[in-house]
DNA sequence: TTTTTGCTTCGATGACCATCGAACTGAGGA
DNA sequence: TCCTCAGTTCGATGGTCATCGAAGCAAAAA
């Protein structure tokens, strides 16, 4: 039933009223800004892709994950009983140019990671 | 002297120390978005220059100053009684590339910037 | 229908943090 | 020397937030 569906998705902020002290305020967190870069693809992910992330519990990932969907950064769509995850990166370049994409690539490393007395191959 | 002088310099992180996550959760508060963007043209000004920033008082003022510097966003330098103020504009393009300038670029349009008065010789 | 699955929500807890006034400090002026 | 000035640091406080276990809920499976 569509009315029924329709009060089952989650909400999600209109671009225009997306705030940057919220946007950078959702990034300035460890654990999420290790899930907005495992989205990083920019392709939808299953939700459950997430369990893991930070060894935190589902209660929390889920607390996470609704941070960052109401301050503008990701997509929650809503599938039987199966969530799906995306990065808004489309609209979050049109509201904030460069910002989202400049954070996906500064986050893996900034240099070549070594052991201490091993070489990488 | 020199020991002396070099005592009461604040403490500025390396540049590739840095952390993306530390970076981001300074710029996540209001207050200190404020300041950074006052601070957008990369110039120095003077610290009493954010007095009147967020309505907040000196004391205040003084812990958001130490939050982006010990993040690495600013950096103090101090002269006489009186500290001048910057962003790490350049490392920080080379630290994280694109991110800094689209914060900025992200934020309020730049009405007063930067009165070339503040300028200390 | 009953059970299981996947995730959210609730309530509590402990940690962190923004904020303030007061005390402090170091530099410069009287 | 004593005072002022500019800003930091201290100690306390209230508020926010990350975290968890348990309960709840809708959808699919049994």
């Amino acid at each position: 039933m569509t009315a029924a569906a329709a009060s089952r998705a989650p909400y999600h902020p209109d671009l225009a009223d997306l705030e940057l002290v919220t946007v950078l305020h959702a990034l300035g967190d460890p654990v999420r800004l290790e899930i907005v870069q495992a989205l990083a693809g920019g392709a939808e992910r299953p939700c459950s892709d997430l369990h893991g992330v930070g060894g935190i519990t589902v209660a929390t990932l889920s607390h996470h994950l609704r941070v960052l969907r109401e301050a503008g950064l990701t997509r929650t769509r809503v599938s039987g009983k199966h969530r799906f995850l995306a990065l808004r990166l489309g609209e979050l370049e049109q509201r904030f140019p460069g910002m989202i994409t400049s954070v996906l690539r500064a986050g893996p490393e900034p240099a070549v990671q070594l052991e201490p007395g091993g070489q990488p191959r």
